[in-house]
DNA sequence: TTTAGTGCAAACGATTTGCAAAATA
DNA sequence: TATTTTGCAAATCGTTTGCACTAAA
């Protein structure tokens, strides 16, 4: 691995997805970040969501439908994909739940299992709400 | 919804998916299904993939890395990614555990649950055996 | 002044789509 | 015959990459 040198660019990607509760696609970030910096190229931003990722500062959530979202929020927690409406929305349990889950499934298979990923599938308050 | 007609590449696509316990990419389906229709396209493949699936006769898993996977097993079950090898393989959980899992999400939650995936990391036996 | 990061544009892999021809009903 | 499905190729979408240039150490 490289060294590690600073950049603005960087800095307000890490900062846009430190105070967002949205899980922003990589263009997301993009049109926000260009507010900042009108220059910045989407290379950069996928570079340094990439960089940030394999850094541990940030999480890549991989959607059933179309891009990756990324989420600054590396406490382990889990998704909730609204069906309707395409968001992705925070979702707490209990971590000792998802240990229990890996157990489970560690009885049953033949290998080893180092952590799981659930994510959950519906509809959120908000659609509810306008059906 | 437009109506069904038999077409025998789609029989064959399904063949292929009911007998194969690897979870292949579209890409994979169609370098087996061209053995029977050597003139098929890929474009049929993923034609009839996205039908199977929407029909609920097929299921598409959406991998943390490149292309989706389909596995022809409808019966709910779980699956585990190994991180070494990238195969995915079939994983069974006591479907009350994934019950219990899904309740204890909707306690925390302001929205309707309807499903959860979960997807298990880790090494795969054959890796273990050849590290 | 050495090295890492940037902007740009071209390249890429996976998937979708428009269209005329072929297969099914 | 009417409608669906196909093969083909071009188009699209998300993402990566090569390169000359700029910024940080």
């Amino acid at each position: 691995m490289a060294n590690l040198k600073y950049s603005r660019q960087r800095e307000s990607i890490k900062h846009f997805l430190a105070t967002t509760k949205e899980h922003p696609t990589a263009d997301t970030v993009y049109t926000h970040v260009k507010e900042e910096f009108p220059n910045i190229s989407l290379g950069t931003v996928y570079r340094n969501l990439k960089l940030l990722t394999d850094l541990g500062e940030a999480i890549k959530i991989t959607a059933p439908d179309g891009g990756d979202r990324f989420d600054g929020c590396t406490q382990p927690h889990n998704h909730f994909y609204c069906t309707k409406c395409k968001r992705i929305l925070d979702l707490d349990l209990d971590m000792k739940k998802i240990e229990m889950i890996n157990q489970a499934a560690a009885d049953n298979f033949d290998g080893i299992i180092h952590s799981s990923n659930t994510i959950f599938f519906g509809e959120c308050s908000d659609c509810i709400k306008k059906s």
